[in-house]
DNA sequence: GGTTTTTTCGTAAATGTAGAACAAATTGAT
DNA sequence: ATCAATTTGTTCTACATTTACGAAAAAACC
């Protein structure tokens, strides 16, 4: 599955980067998956995805401005690549084709 | 992550189940998902997944009929539960919440 | 017994989780 | 001005869960 498929917790954090454009980094990107969806994700668990993410050719990072104000290390910002606009469109739209043949009586067995 | 999400295969899996109602077992499973995605999974990665979604409550399974014609074992078939349906629709949602709150911006960077 | 269909099992690889260690930038004290 | 303390952020390391593959075992029919 190397390489080509999009984890659920990548597809999350492609999605927040988007959200968050264009300050997407690490820290940032774990507070929006909290504010967003309730879940704490632990740092290091983004950071990882992170780098999955870009060496998957699905997101493009370059280092922010050194113009900061309050003391701290210079950001690692993070933008999706036409790739991985592409990933996340092909998914949207599978899920779409499966969820309009699924027939109601299909939904809701106890 | 035990029990909580619902991994990307899985809601793939889940989701095949409900396009093929009420006749989801294993192997038809596996057919489905080369035909609708043009993925090829492994029998083994299928029945894994399919056990993890019942052992999370997703899934429920019941042998059936064993008036099948050719020889063969009995199929073990598979039908989402309540709790399935709300994984799926909560997952879905939750994307489409953040798919809206994406600028246009955020696409397509090379 | 032999064949067919399907599930179960064992192992390996990729993804997800977690937090400590390390690095760089600012602040404030001397 | 220099240096330690603080703050902000990334990298590293270890382990758990999920996904992948295919051989082996089961069950049904001839």
């Amino acid at each position: 599955m190397k390489g080509t498929h999009l984890g659920e917790f990548e597809e999350l954090v492609l999605l927040i980067i988007g959200v968050l454009y264009p300050d997407a980094y690490g820290l940032a990107i774990r507070n929006e998956i909290r504010k967003q969806t309730g879940r704490s994700a632990a740092i290091g668990a983004v950071h990882s995805a992170l780098s999955r993410l870009e060496e998957k050719g699905f997101l493009k990072s370059h280092l922010g401005d050194s113009t900061s104000e309050r003391g701290g290390r210079r950001k690692k910002l993070y933008i999706i690549t036409a790739e991985g606009k592409k990933a996340v469109e092909h998914n949207r739209s599978l899920r779409n084709l499966l969820w309009n043949q699924i027939p109601d009586l299909a939904w809701g067995h106890s």
